[in-house]
DNA sequence: CGGCAGATACGCT
DNA sequence: GCGTATCTGCCGT
């Protein structure tokens, strides 16, 4: 079956709540990961807190690329980040992917959080991929082809997405371009 | 528990 | 040089 990426060619924000109950799936030597998507934060180029506001550079060049893509980015020192892109090539967009709900390999996920369990293996941006092993290495990888993908699901009712201001930001921050799954408990903060 | 400082390296000015 | 879309541990209660 072909997965339909169409709906990533639209604004980040769109986005944001089209990828909230869709999976990300990892198949490593050690066995398959898997996770639900349940929080996620919109960047686009007009935004002052996002990466690609200052324009194209080999930095954020993934961000400007074609949608359904993986933009990978490294931050205080040692964490690293993945968002997904959106908007067509040219366009600075893309969906923070900031938590994950573990569907499968807890225990090599386990294995690469040193030992954390439960809500701490995926609460948190750089949570989740330290679980996955997503480093710089995935910077651009499409989503379409493995080992890496993204899995489509039918979309989330409304009533279940909560819609509020970003996390960890210094600017824009009154901005509601944060969305999570109401009441799931691997949310980063309520 | 909750709050706070420290770690640590990269891209941009 | 400096700021950063974060996490962890260590301190106090």
């Amino acid at each position: 079956m072909v997965q339909d990426f169409d709906f990533l060619a639209g604004t980040a924000l769109s986005a944001c709540t089209r990828l909230l109950g869709c999976e990300l799936s990892m198949n490593t030597p050690e066995g398959i990961l898997r996770g639900k998507i349940v929080e996620t934060e919109a960047y686009d180029q007009t935004d002052a807190a996002s990466h690609s506001h200052k324009g194209r550079t080999p930095r954020t060049d993934v961000m400007f690329g074609s949608p359904g893509h993986l933009y990978v980015y490294f931050t205080y020192g040692m964490h690293y980040c993945a968002n997904i892109v959106t908007m067509p090539e040219g366009y600075g967009s893309a969906v923070l992917v900031r938590a994950l709900e573990p569907l499968e390999g807890e225990n090599i996920m386990q294995r690469f959080r040193s030992g954390k369990s439960g809500i701490e293996l995926t609460n948190g941006p750089a949570k989740w991929c330290q679980a996955f092993g997503i480093d710089a290495s995935w910077n651009g990888h499409d989503l379409r082809t493995a080992p890496l993908t993204l899995l489509i699901n039918p979309p989330v009712p409304a009533i279940d997405i909560v819609q509020t201001t970003r996390i960890g930001i210094t600017k824009a921050v009154d901005e509601p371009w944060r969305f999570y799954l109401r009441g799931n408990p691997y949310v980063s903060k309520l």
